[in-house]
DNA sequence: GCCATGCCGTTGCCTTCGCAACCATTCATG
DNA sequence: CATGAATGGTTGCGAAGGCAACGGCATGGC
C-alpha cells in the first residue's frame, strides 16, 4: 500500500479511471443515438415510445398508473403527460380514469400499442446485441455489471432521493 | 418462443448482457443527473458549459473551431452556436474570426471562462471521483476501457453505414 | 364530520436542441 | 481563372422536456 513513489501510480490509475468515464459518457450518446435511428428508421417508433410501451407491457393488465410509468422511462410527470398524449393521439395508448384514486390516471397499451411492440421489439434487441452485448467478453460483462452495482448503490447513498424511482422496473 | 433447452447457457449469457445495458443507461441518467445538479449548484455552471470549458482549455491557445468542438461536445453544429453565444453572453468565451479560413469562426476562452472552469473543475473531479471513479477496481476499469472501445469502435462504423444508407437512398 | 395538508395529473412558460435552408467562402476541375 | 460543388456557421422553425402553479381529490388530526 506504500510504493516508492506513490504519486505516480496514483495519478496513473486516476487517469485511467477518468478516461473511462469520459469513453462511457461518449459510449451513451453514440449508441443511444444509434438505436433511436435504428428504431425510427425500420419501425418509424421514437426509442422514447418503445419505452413507454415496453413498460407498459411489463406491467399485469399492459396498464400503469402516470406517476409510476414516469418513474420507470426517466421522465418528469409534465413529459410523460405529454409524451402519453401524443402516444395516445397515435393510437398506441389510452388514458382511463383509476377506479381505486379519482385523482389518477392510467395508461393503458391499445391493441395497436402491443403490435407495434411486438413488431419494434426484435428490432432493438438485434441492435441491443450488434451494437453492445456482442462487443462484450463474459468477463467484461461481469466487469460491467459488478461496476454499475456498485455505483448505483453508491449514487442512491448520494442522492438517494433523487434516484428513488429510477430503478424501480427498469428494464431494456 | 425460445427452443427449449440446448440454449439455455447461451441465453443466460445473453440476459446477462441486456442487464448489464439497463444497468448502463441506469447509471448513465442517475450520474449525469447527479454531477449536473452539483456543478450547478455549487459553482453556478451548467454541465453543458462545463464542458465546453474544458474541451477550450485542452486546445493550444483555449481556442477551437467551432465544427471541431462541436464534435467534442457531442453537440450538432447549431446546437452549438447557440450554446457558445450564450457562453458568449456570460462572458465565458469569445469568437473570433478564423484567420486562415474567412468562412470559419473561432470559440477562444476569456480570463473568465479559464477562471471559471478552474473554479469548477476541482468540484466535477471530486464528483467523478466519488460516484464514479472510486467505485471501480483496477481490473473493472481496464475491463470497462476494454469495452467501451469496442463499443465505440462498432458503433461508429455502424453510424457510418447509417450515413451511407442515406446517401444511397437518396440515388445520387 | 371537517378542515388543513399533501398528492395526482395537466397546463403555461421557458430552455435546449436538431434539421433544413441559407449565405459566404473555399476548393476542384476544366 | 471561372464556375459548380462542397464546407462552415448562423438562423427559422418545430419537437421535446423541466419547473412551477393550478384544480381536483385523498387523508390524517381534531
Amino acid at each position: 500500500m506504500a510504493p516508492a513513489s506513490p504519486r505516480r501510480g496514483e495519478d496513473a490509475a486516476e487517469d485511467e479511471r477518468l478516461e473511462a468515464w469520459r469513453e462511457f459518457l461518449t459510449a451513451h450518446a453514440v449508441l443511444t443515438d444509434v438505436l433511436a435511428a435504428e428504431l425510427q428508421a425500420e419501425r418509424g417508433l421514437p426509442l422514447t415510445w418503445y419505452d413507454v410501451l415496453f413498460q407498459l407491457s411489463l406491467a399485469p393488465g399492459g396498464e400503469r398508473r402516470m406517476q409510476e410509468l414516469a418513474g420507470a422511462v426517466l421522465l418528469s410527470k409534465s413529459g410523460l403527460t405529454r409524451l402519453v398524449s401524443r402516444m395516445e393521439q397515435a393510437g398506441l395508448v389510452e388514458r382511463r380514469p383509476c377506479p381505486t384514486d379519482l385523482r389518477g390516471t392510467i395508461a393503458a397499451l391499445t391493441p395497436t400499442g402491443t403490435a407495434a411492440l411486438r413488431r419494434a421489439r426484435p428490432v432493438h434487441l438485434r441492435g441491443i446485441r450488434e451494437h453492445f452485448a456482442s462487443q462484450l467478453s463474459d468477463d467484461e460483462t461481469r466487469a460491467l455489471r459488478s461496476a454499475f452495482g456498485k455505483v448505483l448503490e453508491a449514487a442512491r447513498l448520494a442522492a438517494g432521493k433523487m434516484i428513488e424511482a429510477v430503478m424501480d422496473s427498469r428494464a431494456v
